[in-house]
DNA sequence: TTTTTACTTTAAAATCGTTCTAAACTACTT
DNA sequence: AAGTAGTTTAGAACGATTTTAAAGTAAAAA
């Protein structure tokens, strides 16, 4: 399926604008990146965009399940285009994330969701900090 | 031990402000709060305090030991007064925060930390959605 | 096709959480 | 009691993100 298509069926107006990033982002390699980092990658691109048109389009992206927000307690929110349910080590010295796949955690016994709620992923985060 | 020695014993000088801030935070009792809500506490406890001393408060408590920031995505930071390794369901509509003891998960595989790096501490979030 | 309608993009301003600044203050050491 | 190192403060500054409102564009209707 290609990128217009993707975007359709997404519920998305392929426009210039999301034409442009998915171009960049839906290419099936997984990476984790801001707002910031792909505004750089449009510019070298050849092309440019508004850092609004950016942010408007990663949220649509992310609420349409194109990509997912990584949950970390960063300043600046951090995109991922490995939508897969998996996992992160965290740096918390230098904000590096790296990718975990979901089989190299097995979680034994997981609590029951409470009363009323439903279970909408689980995401394991494994701190890391440089040795000595 | 009272407050004034969990203050020394993390090296941090027991200031007037410290010291109400401990005797908020430091009761035993797991709560989450953001800085706003910290102050909005101070300000019904007939006391105040500039929010630049609430942020560096905060932000030592943490370093020392004494709080938790929780990773969340969210635009404003998340402390816990659980200092303990403990994981989280998170209500990604609302933003709230449900405690999961460490024992409530079993997390049955781990994969092999990078090379170079310490296992820092390993967190466990399970978003939920209210059922429809 | 043309027209209409709803959605999208944009630059610039606004907002919001957080950090910085530098002066006044306070806890601890001598 | 005096010195010094750390702390608090109001207000300014900052950086990420959102809002505004006007101009532009895609899809639907005529």
């Amino acid at each position: 399926m290609n990128n217009k298509e993707k975007l359709r069926k997404a519920g998305l107006r392929p426009t210039k604008q999301r034409m442009i990033i998915a171009d960049i982002l839906l290419d099936g390699i997984d990476r984790h990146f801001t707002a910031e980092n792909l505004q750089n990658e449009i510019n070298s691109s050849g092309n440019s965009m508004s850092i609004a048109t950016i942010y408007n389009c990663l949220k649509k992206f992310r609420n349409c399940g194109l990509i997912k927000q990584v949950e970390s307690s960063k300043d600046t929110a951090i995109f991922d285009t490995n939508i897969n349910q998996h996992h992160h080590f965290l740096d918390e010295e230098t904000g590096e994330l790296i990718d975990i796949e979901n089989d190299e955690v097995n979680l034994h016994k997981l609590p029951k969701i409470p009363q009323g709620y439903l279970n909408n992923g689980v995401e394991v985060l494994i701190k890391i900090k440089k040795q000595i």
